[in-house]
RNA sequence: GUGGGUAUGGCGCAGUUGGCUAGCGCGCCAGAUUGUGGCUCUGGAGGCCGUGGGUUCGAGUCCCACUAUCCACC
């Protein structure tokens, strides 16, 4: 289990992160599979063709329906979806302050109410890690508080303080679980989550605490929530480097093509991001001269693939008219087919980004292909 | 044929006792969406109110005729 960096191209890093699932080549984007699957109708089977490295799901999701240790039972998370590549928990967290309702947050942790049946729930650092170790996963996310980022000062100081304590208590939690005997991974990775909103001294002051942690990886948390693109690059150009250069850093949540090539070049190895799925069902799809909406009336008589020179299972053998047919007619292949291109999209993208940095001018190229994505699509 | 009902944007409907630029849902045309509730939100286009006449300062609204359509009866 270690992360190598392999070459160095300013701050941008082309790395290395080997773990019991698999080698993971960073930087890489994570498909999101909150709940076991990628919504869209993929399976773990299609996600082989669109050369998809790491699957990320959900702990509260998979908490509130179905059930850890259910799963567990039945053999842990990568058996029961069939994918046997690296898979990433996020804690829960995120989800206990995005969905959930009349939350409490106590030193203990959280109690709320799920969102699928109402029913009290409660989740601390130990629950959340006791989960995702009923999972499984490969890497288990630390159980943060993700702050507004319109919440005042005083507010994110006393919860980034408390982020911290609940990490030390993550560590603990997953260290003594290691241990146990019928335990599915015993070498399940832990990344710690920076945080701190859009204020600089709480951001790099909360780095530094966490980076003498040494733990697995580092995330970087609470980002892309509402603050503009120039706040979120600020922020990472002052927390990055306060960040262990020989670990893997992850900026949870990011994000558009384009913040990813930006974060990359600022030294980020990991992303996830809901868009290309979500985008995807909603018909939006993901090219090197930016977003298409396939709904729209342009795409009608359109007979090209939505790409020229994509090889992913959409554009292989199907029309932007046939796409956009299948969204008016309301088909389910629709989605599939844009989910697919989509992950393709991030998946080949991420390829070319780790191509970049390995010849050494990815400045150069990050330039040109950010000039290339905000064009206006024909 | 007789009696009754209904005619308002593509579809389904609201429109007070006649009173300002005639509304709503769906659809259509666009735009948002960043650690996912197969959503949601925000804009926009589109109507000589079935046709013709009348009453009135003023008619989608009241009156007459016609046309179309629905229901019941013969």
């Amino acid at each position: 289990m270690s992360y190598r960096l392999i070459v160095e191209n300013g701050r941008a890093k082309r790395g290395r992160l080997s773990t019991v699932h698999g080698d993971i080549e960073t930087p890489c984007f994570m498909n999101v599979a909150t709940v076991g699957a990628i919504k869209g109708a993929v399976s773990s089977d299609d996600l082989l063709s669109i050369g998809t490295q790491v699957v990320l799901s959900n702990t509260y999701h998979l908490h509130v329906r179905t059930g850890d240790e259910l799963i567990k039972k039945l053999g842990g998370l990568h058996s029961f979806m069939g994918w046997k590549g690296p898979i990433l928990t996020d804690s829960g967290g995120f989800q206990v302050f995005s969905l959930a309702e009349m939350r409490k947050i106590k030193e203990e942790g959280v109690t709320f109410q799920s969102h699928i049946d109402g029913r009290r729930i409660f989740m601390g650092p130990e629950e959340s890690i006791r989960i995702q170790s009923n999972l499984g996963s490969t890497i288990a996310m630390a159980f943060d508080e993700c702050p507004s980022s319109k919440a005042d000062r005083d507010y994110v100081k006393q919860s980034v303080e408390r982020t911290t304590r609940w990490l030390v208590r993550c560590r603990d939690e997953l260290e003594r679980l290691r241990s146990l005997p019928d335990t599915i991974n015993k070498e399940q990775l832990l990344f710690g989550i920076n945080q701190g909103a859009v204020y600089d001294d709480i951001r790099t002051e909360h780095a530094d605490i966490i980076s003498a942690m040494d733990l697995d990886g580092y995330a970087i948390g609470g980002l892309a929530v509402g603050e503009t693109h120039e706040e979120m690059y600020h922020i990472l150009d002052i927390t990055v480097p306060r960040l262990p250069r020989n670990k893997p850093v992850y900026l949870m949540g990011v994000g558009t093509p384009v913040n990813i090539i930006e974060a990359v070049r600022r030294g980020v190895d990991f992303f996830d991001c809901v868009y290309p799925s979500r985008n995807g069902r909603h018909g939006h799809a993901y090219t090197h001269h930016g977003k298409m909406n396939l709904k729209n009336q342009a795409y009608e008589e359109d007979l090209r693939p939505i790409e020229e020179g994509c090889d992913c299972p959409c554009c292989r053998s199907y029309s932007r008219a046939y796409v956009h047919h299948l969204l008016k007619a309301k088909e389910m292949l629709a989605m599939r087919l844009l989910v697919l291109h989509n992950l393709h999209f991030y998946n080949h993208l991420m390829e070319e980004i780790r191509a970049a940095i390995e010849e050494g001018n990815y400045d150069e190229w990050a330039d040109k292909t950010i000039e290339r994505m905000t064009e206006n699509l024909p």
